[in-house]
DNA sequence: ACGCGCTCCGTAAACGTTTACGATACTATG
DNA sequence: CATAGTATCGTAAACGTTTACGGAGCGCGT
């Protein structure tokens, strides 16, 4: 049994006290910067743990103090959301971790697998208690999630307003804002008849954004036709059906608002094939801008915002609403739209001319 | 203090087995399906314990057995990386998971922030102890994290070979075979000045990549030439910035191969402002197939894979790695370069007339 | 000399599991 | 009936931390 010779790898806190020649609980202290600790011997202690590669087991820490210091990214990869939102998370994700990192925070990303379902999932995951709290995105209408979090007492934001009951800290990109914006263009460009494209599944975005469009149509005096309403996936594909469905309609729309920018490209391309050209015969507005859509010939109208910044206030509202850090976000609005800026492009840039 | 009433949430495996009045090991093993525990009494826990919403505390658990049932999958979100698509993660992340969930080991994805050293964020990671086992993707030529994982004597298997000093378990993209077939191909159509993009970064598929183009060149008798080797970021505005070299050569290539092929609709832009139209004077070939390659106009002959099937084998790659799982994976290849499918598109289907 | 407060440190009890070990009851076998 | 074997269960010791509590030493004022 050698006993000397090269630093063997830590096992515990023991074997770094017994080294030291003090006792464990000097040595939990010395590292957590309790204060009834000898400065000269906190030292030591450091340096014996930097020097023999010690560092604290997690579970063992967690177990005690019942916190892991870990905040949950939950994100459901459905089939229909890998196929847009490229950037997106992982984006946010840089601003969340600004934030936590001054906070010793770490971020970790919970993948919900295709074939599961969101709740039971998450379930797992809390149950699981390696997260401390969690960020809740792809925000349904109504959304079980929250109620189940609350109820288990987890702190959590949500990346997008939702209907459910509980009152709970989200941030959202301005849907209905940049809907309004959109739709008071398009209207001093002499559109009436505007169309809207809007997601198949029940992601609560959607709504917002038509509620939005709805009402900036009626505040111009513009019923709201319910058949202008296209349900698409949010993908070039998507847009590509959008055009189809909208070339079928009998009193054609002359401007089409799209709920995804990347859609533009799919759209653009079925309206082509019919022989008609994209910001001359029909005006055409993307949420969101895509570093994508700068390729698009004619330029794409579209919305800019910074998702980073999103990310850090999200990670913000988050920190806020929990007991433990809401001191260092003293008065944090726990809900917050998120606003955009009009890029203008080509795609709309043309008064329409009363043909009939 | 009530004793009766509603289910009050459990605290843990004691008071399940006094709700119960059986002693704690018994609950344990029941849960766990050990072997000496009666069926009958085993249905009661089972039952208990999803009545009243028991689950077993991770860290407890963790601590106890040294084990965690979690994979990480680590993810460099370089500034370059978010501007590629993250859909590629997400996929492949379906993969992973749809193998590891046989085993109830779930998956977090691990963000390295920007602004950290992917090596002293692993570091981190792994000290926590939160993962049983890893998954590193973006490697680089010569990635110091394999040494330490190997050191540390955690399992780990790598999306993307690298040249480092241990031989470690990794699936790859057939970069060089794609060359091949690529050079082949063009080669065919008569072309012999032939460039190709490869990422500025260290990333080691640039240089597989490279190398088999270099081979495949060869092989023609065709010499390599060093100046035809453009060094650009895997986006749009990178493939603009390689045809903008393009341009520039003296001697200028007839033909073009792209390491990612939403360069594409960057290098279109940039050559058709010069008057060359892809498909006629000048042709492309992409590596990967995306969803937005088909919008393109001519259509672009690229690579097409199953990302899904490639985490499944990369899954089942650090599975049998593993000596608690290697025995469901027996005989296991630990190195695996995954094939591509050849999609003919029209970017690059026309005989190159000799024009000089 | 005594008591008090302060600084620093050691002791031991938690936290919630899993599991080696032994105990009990029962069955089969001689 | 004695004994061995088997099925089932209870007991208690780990796993590696953190932290409440108390104790030792010291300075200082009375």
């Amino acid at each position: 049994m050698v006993h000397g010779g090269k630093p063997r790898p830590m096992k515990g806190i023991r074997q770094l006290a017994e080294h030291l020649d003090i006792s464990i609980g000097t040595v939990s202290r010395a590292l957590n910067g309790k204060p009834d600790v000898n400065e000269e011997t906190r030292k030591r202690v450091l340096a014996a743990a930097e020097q023999l590669g010690y560092v604290a087991n997690q579970s063992g820490r967690s177990l005690r103090q019942g916190t892991t210091n870990v905040i949950g990214l939950m994100i459901q990869s459905s089939k229909e959301t890998v196929e847009n939102s490229d950037n997106f998370f992982l984006t946010v994700t840089g601003g969340l971790q600004s934030v936590f990192s001054r906070h010793n925070l770490d971020l970790i990303m919970l993948p919900c697998p295709h074939d599961e379902d969101p709740y039971e999932y998450l379930k797992r995951m809390v149950a699981r208690r390696v997260v401390d709290a969690l960020i809740l995105s792809e925000t349904q209408r109504v959304d079980k999630r929250f109620d189940m979090l609350a109820k288990a007492k987890i702190p959590f934001a949500a990346l997008g307003r939702s209907l459910s009951g509980v009152q709970h800290p989200w941030t959202d990109l301005d849907f209905d804002g940049v809907a309004n914006c959109a739709i008071d263009r398009l209207v001093a460009h002499g559109h009436r008849r505007i169309a809207i494209s809007t997601p198949a599944s029940d992601i609560n975005l959607g709504f917002v954004f038509v509620e939005g469009y709805r009402r900036a149509l009626e505040r111009h005096g513009i019923p709201y036709d319910p058949a202008l309403v296209i349900r698409a996936k949010s993908s070039e594909q998507g847009g590509y059906q959008v055009a189809d469905e909208l070339l079928r309609l009998d009193d054609r729309p002359t401007a089409v608002l799209l709920i995804y920018e990347l859609m533009a490209i799919g759209l653009y391309r079925r309206v082509m094939e019919a022989g008609i050209v994209p910001g001359r015969d029909i005006a055409v507005v993307g949420f969101r801008e895509a570093p994508r859509a700068k390729f698009l010939q004619p330029t794409l109208t579209c919305f800019r915002t910074s998702l980073h910044d999103l990310g850090v206030e999200l990670a913000e509202i988050l920190l806020s609403s929990m007991p433990a850090y809401n001191h260092f976000y003293p008065n944090t609005r726990l809900q917050r739209t998120w606003p955009l800026e009009l890029v203008p492009g080509e795609s709309d840039a043309f008064q329409l001319t009363t043909r009939k």
